[in-house]
DNA sequence: CTGTTAGCGCTTTCAG
DNA sequence: CTGAAAGCGCTAACAG
């Protein structure tokens, strides 16, 4: 059996196609026997409208792109379910697009999107990106564009993200009444609001409470796993040694693992160890281990749910506002096993 | 600025529609001079084809599905990740759908792909599924499809799976050569052949070590979390309590840490935990937990190249085979920390 | 080497 | 309530 067409179920019906492709959404100018012949005959032959015959006519696709650095992560998947929930519902398709970090990547798919292939974006920056000018044609071309976590400051549009500043204030303070006092920062290269964000957190949380910043004790990783661990074990083997160790990004932790791992460092009894992350054996699996917990899930969702709202009101102009979610602080104090 | 067509360009350089085409596909029968101006003026007006037409003109879309039961799960990240890498190389774009594990889902999806929409499809299949008639449409349109982890067994195509009766049946004697009798086994209900090899894997281990093989140690969960939560409770509290657990699946092991910490178990000196698992962390974040850990990527990169391939000859049908990868078991018999 | 022409399958005026 | 007709933007056969 090959593809069942409008002209199909039009002929076979002796109407025209308009009256079956009006049938087919219901419109409310066609006599009920029609639309129930038309019904009929296309479940029948299991007819499916093509959906590049009807982009390309009405200059929509009912597709939406996300683009995001990565994907085995975390949190991008659970934001990734919960845009899917609200796309599935409103009958949207996703395509997925991987920066791998890299400017260069995002900025050709960025390109590449203005094509008309999707009726809007949702978009986690790139660690590498500082200069946003390619985003800039976003706004000519009027493709609407949502930022979620790693948002783009200086584009007028919604922005979704978690109170990283508190987070990471309220984190290093934690760390701080465990008693550390030594406390190192592991953060992605950082050109990005949310970096500064959870950096100014640590750093505030130290100065309010009288605790030397040390440089030394400031890593800021890259895409580069060789290069991170290097730098990690560097630290713990300096006389900069940590009592406790801040992870602004679930990578840089599952990475210091991995050298505490070599070490054969115990945890949490030599060095405390506080993260971000959305692994989901995050707050159990290593016992005493604190976590601070994204709400991932319901980023994607409420990101997605703002962009096609607008898409469905006939593209309505996006606000320029952030919407900030919680993220919850899970503490461990104890080892329980 | 509005969109840019090739009526556009032609209209600009006094040519038509179809030079300004072919120049643009760099054909052969075009001359030099006018390949360039017409690159040249695409390039300033950042001239982008539009996929709609493009697609639904050749009748192909350059892009293919991807439908997974979930996607907050290392395992399928890990493999979409392979997917996107062959993808993006060879100028595929990527849907992605989720099934959630069901059933109803997973055929509403597949009947929708019929319109054309996408030129092949990728697919690990839903745990609930046990009717395949669903696929056999596929068939009729001749969708090429590959399925990867767990695979559909009466479906003639190629099918991307690891080695999973032998890992289980490795795993299970590393449980029985650290000590343990009483091995428990959790997977998740079992329709699909991964299930079944994974459990025989298990079964055949106990059989060859003359170990009872007692029902009441074998869990089948379900997606309904709290129950699978309450089943693994019930197993450690009744007088059938194992001395070892193999999680045949990754979400059931996440289950039993959580009731783990729950009953403040300590591991693995009171019950030996060996799963399989994608995690990042769990090869060295719980010491001296075992894992059986999947070559995720390289499944989604196999896969997916073998579908593209295909597809590039000229949709060139997939042979009814099975590549088998393998999966590796990560042995951590003391504790470090 | 280039232009003309005829659609791909659908939506949407506009007439009736 | 229904049909005719135009066209979305692109490609490909054919003619020159």
């Amino acid at each position: 059996m090959v593809d069942v067409t409008l002209k199909d179920l039009a002929r076979e019906l002796k109407i025209s196609t308009s009256t079956v492709s009006r049938a087919l959404k219901d419109a409310h100018d066609i006599s009920p026997k029609t639309k129930q012949q038309v019904l009929e005959l296309a479940r029948k032959w299991n007819y499916q409208p093509n959906p590049h015959a009807s982009s390309l006519r009405r200059q929509k696709s009912k597709t939406i792109a996300v683009i995001i650095p990565e994907i085995a992560n975390n949190f991008f998947s659970l934001a990734i379910n919960g845009i899917q929930s609200v796309a599935q519902q409103k009958g949207y398709h996703i395509l997925i697009y991987l920066t791998h970090e890299n400017f260069e990547q995002e900025k050709s798919i960025i390109q590449y999107l203005q094509s008309g292939r999707v009726d809007g974006i949702l978009m986690s920056l790139s660690s590498e990106t500082r200069d946003t000018a390619h985003l800039s044609e976003f706004k000519q071309k009027g493709l609407p564009i949502v930022f979620f976590d790693r948002v783009c400051d200086n584009y007028d549009t919604l922005k979704v993200t978690t109170d990283d500043y508190f987070s990471s204030f309220e984190a290093t303070e934690h760390l701080i009444e465990q008693g550390c006092q030594k406390i190192a920062y592991l953060g992605l290269s950082n050109n990005l609001s949310i970096g500064i964000n959870r950096m100014n957190g640590y750093l505030d949380a130290l100065r309010k409470n009288n605790l030397a910043i040390k440089p030394a004790r400031i890593i800021q990783g890259s895409k580069d796993h060789q290069k991170n661990y290097a730098l990690i074990f560097e630290l713990l083997k300096s006389n900069h040694r940590p009592d406790g160790i801040f992870a602004a990004v679930e990578k840089m932790a599952i990475t210091c693992y991995q050298v505490f791992d070599e070490l054969q460092l115990s945890i949490p009894s030599e060095i405390k160890l506080l993260s971000f992350s959305n692994l989901p054996t995050a707050p159990f699996l290593h016992p005493s281990l604190t976590t601070i917990t994204q709400p991932a899930f319901a980023i994607g969702k409420e990101a997605a749910s703002r962009l096609l709202s607008a898409l469905q009101k006939n593209n309505q102009p996006l606000d320029n506002e952030t919407i900030v979610l919680k993220s919850t602080l899970i503490k461990r104090e104890s080892t329980k096993w």
